[in-house]
DNA sequence: AAGAATAAATACCTATAGGTACGATAATGA
DNA sequence: TCATTATCGTACCTATAGGTATTTATTCTT
């Protein structure tokens, strides 16, 4: 975490390898990662541009290293709500109350980041990319195991457990998206809500017809 | 629809309009909208440069006409799906029916130009954009309609109106993200299928807790 | 035949993206 | 003191984007 570990020799550093990557981060997050150049970083850090080629090697760095952060600030929790042992219908609300909490109050932009590179995928380069994988893969294999254990716990649904947590994915992927698009939180929560319950609800539903 | 509607008078025209407008809707909902160029649709079709620009003005102006190519091929259908005076679950069965048809078959790509557009709206122009919110608001007002007319037909739900047709554009755009990742109509129909039984349930299902 | 009107296409423009060459600078070690 | 090491930042490079000035070609009207 600290700025330089070996007492190095030449030239001390000035660069703020976190601000950068703090202010990258934000910027990608809030205006989408191809709505942003290094050019953008630059004047809103004051570093120079070789200064941020030397640290990050490239664009496609810059962006794979922000995206870690990301993982580790807003993916993370929800791994964590995801994996808890508590019974399924207070994971629901947990998960729920991360997902729609205020943004603006914490300082940080709505939507997500994962979402926006998914769907800006091929403006991407190949680590940012890989990076963007890894962590898809990670959060789908919680919804699955999520649903697993609920199945254990005797929560039955309609679905197979891969189906059904292709369904969980969507869900999260559209309070994402209503949440950019300025959708308030109590409604996201509602939908969010319904969407969830019924995946998770003990019994075949009535159905019509 | 023909080529030239008065016998005009200079020299005649050569640029095929309908070609490129073709060939620009293909591009943009195969790669993205914003990983097309002008220079990429002239190689393609032939075209000069300046005879795009001046039969669609500017970039702005050419998605604006490819997106409204795409309303009338892609999105009427299933509005008038969604219109129609079936019963509930006919209807359902025949929105999953479209949105899961084989598209490669047809001769058209997966995935969903309005949902690419409004995944990089902040890098289209402000003509294509307000076409986009237009379609998009048909659309939401065709979600909205339809669970009223379930409502009648004594389909409830828990949620509001509103929010039931924002869960239910979700579970499309939902689809359209599935399909663009290669998941196989049959999963996307079956997810599907699962999500709008749900939203049209008759009574309020057995919950957890 | 002489405009008037329209479309053609080459060759250009500006802006900005990602990316780097290179000389200057600041520390350490001998 | 002087090489060594490493970072600094100005000024540049190439590629490509959107967009256009200009000249030439082809038709209809008078």
């Amino acid at each position: 975490m600290s700025q330089n570990q070996t007492p190095l020799r030449g030239r001390p550093k000035k660069l703020d390898r976190n601000l950068i990557l703090q202010s990258a981060l934000m910027e990608y997050w809030t205006k989408g990662p191809s709505n942003v150049s290094i050019n953008d970083i630059c004047k809103l850090t004051g570093a120079s541009k070789p200064g941020v080629y030397r640290e990050f090697s490239n664009d496609d760095g810059l962006k794979k290293s922000a995206l870690e952060t990301y993982q580790t600030l807003a993916v993370q929790p929800l791994l964590d709500i995801l994996y808890s042992d508590k019974p399924i219908s207070e994971t629901i609300d947990a998960a729920i109350s991360f997902i729609t909490q205020d943004r603006k109050s914490m300082g940080v932009p709505n939507g997500c980041l994962l979402v926006m590179m998914t769907a800006q995928s091929e403006q991407l380069g190949s680590s940012t990319l890989e990076e963007l994988n890894r962590i898809r893969a990670n959060l789908f294999t919680a919804y699955f195991s999520w649903v697993k254990r609920a199945k254990l716990e005797g929560e039955l649904s309609d679905l197979e457990t891969n189906e059904t947590a292709l369904y969980l994915e969507n869900q999260h992927i559209g309070a994402m998206r209503m949440q950019r698009e300025g959708i308030s939180n109590e409604t996201i929560a509602n939908v969010l809500n319904f969407a969830f319950k019924m995946a998770f609800s003990k019994k075949p539903k009535l159905l019509l017809n």
